[in-house]
DNA sequence: TAAGATTGACGGATCAATCTTG
DNA sequence: CAAGATTGATCCGTCAATCTTA
C-alpha cells in the first residue's frame, strides 16, 4: 500500500519504503524482546521498569502521580490504573500528599528498590548488546537526529 | 539508569544514552499519533489497517489466518481475537477451506475494501509528512540500515 | 469551576487450554 | 500425535465519568 498508485496521492519512493517497513519490523520485534527478557529475568514490564527508574532518580523515591505521568508521556488515568497493579505487588505505596490533599505521592518500597537494581543492569546489557553493540557513533548521531527531526514533526501536527 | 554507575556493569556512554532515550520517545508519540489519526479519520486502529493492506495485496482478497498471522508477525491466538473483532465490524468474513477443513480464509469485505481505500492515502500523507519530508536520503538509508542491524541482532539473541 | 486523582467499561495482547481434522 | 484455529482468563491502555479538595 505505502507504494501503491491509483489516486492523486503522493506516496513514499522505494528507499522511504523500504525504510519504513525495517523500521516498523525492528520497532515492533525490538520491544517485544525487551518487554519478554524483563519479564523472565526480572518478572516486570517495561512499563514497571520505566516507573522504577524514575522514582529511583527522584528525591526521596517520591514523586507525585502526575509529574510521573508527564515525564513517562503517560494518560493520568494510565498512571493510575498501572501504579494500582504495582501497588497490588508491591513495588510502590502511596502516601497522602499534606500540603495539597488533592495528590497523592507515589513511594518506593524496599521490594521496588531491590527489583530495580537487579533489573537495571540486565536491561541495559540488553539494549546495548542488541542495539548499540554494532552501531558506529556516526549511526548514533544519526538515530539521534533521526529521532528528533521526528518528535518536531509531531509537535507541529 | 542508563548512565549509572554502581557494579561492573557496562552502561551506555552520554551519545548513546541521549540516542537511546530520544529513540524511546519518538517511538512512543509517533506510533500513539499514527493510532490516533487513524482512529479519528478512518475508525480503524493501526493493525486493523495492517489486516486491511495485506488482505488487499492477496490473491483474490482472502489469505489463511495462519499466513496472515505470519507476515504480520501476530501469534495465532492475537490474529483470532483480532480478526473475531474485525468481523463484528463487518471489515472481514471467514469461509471455510474446501482442501483442508481445519483452516479458514479471512476475506475481505466490500465495506474493508471501502475503509481501507479511504484509509490509506491519509494514512500514508500523514508518515510522509511527519517521518520522511524532513530527511535526506541519506538518513532514510542509515534508517534502513539501523532497522536491519538490529534485526539481525534480535535473530541471534 | 478547575486541578489532582481514581474508577468502570471496553477494546487490545498474551498465555495456556481446547477443539477439530490430518 | 501434530497442525490449524478458536476460546477463556488475565493484564494493559484509553476514554469518559466521577470524586474530592483548591
Amino acid at each position: 500500500v505505502y507504494g501503491g498508485d491509483v489516486t492523486g496521492t503522493r506516496w513514499l519512493d522505494d528507499d522511504q519504503q523500504r525504510a519504513w517497513r525495517s523500521y516498523l519490523r525492528m520497532q515492533g520485534k525490538l520491544s517485544a524482546h525487551l518487554n519478554r527478557r524483563l519479564q523472565t529475568d526480572s518478572d516486570i514490564s517495561l512499563a514497571d521498569f520505566d516507573v522504577l527508574v524514575h522514582l529511583t532518580d527522584a528525591e526521596g523515591g517520591r514523586m507525585r502521580v502526575l509529574e510521573l505521568a508527564r515525564v513517562l508521556d503517560w494518560e493520568k488515568s494510565r498512571a493510575s490504573h498501572h501504579l494500582a497493579r504495582m501497588q497490588r505487588r508491591g513495588l510502590i505505596t502511596r502516601e497522602e500528599c499534606t500540603e495539597d490533599k488533592r495528590g497523592a505521592f507515589v513511594v518506593l518500597t524496599r521490594e521496588g528498590q531491590r527489583v530495580i537494581e537487579e533489573a537495571a543492569p540486565q536491561h541495559v546489557e540488553v539494549v546495548r548488546r542488541v542495539v548499540f553493540d554494532d552501531l558506529t557513533p556516526e549511526q548514533v548521531e544519526m538515530l539521534t537526529a533521526i529521532s528528533r527531526q521526528v518528535l518536531d514533526n509531531l509537535e507541529s501536527e
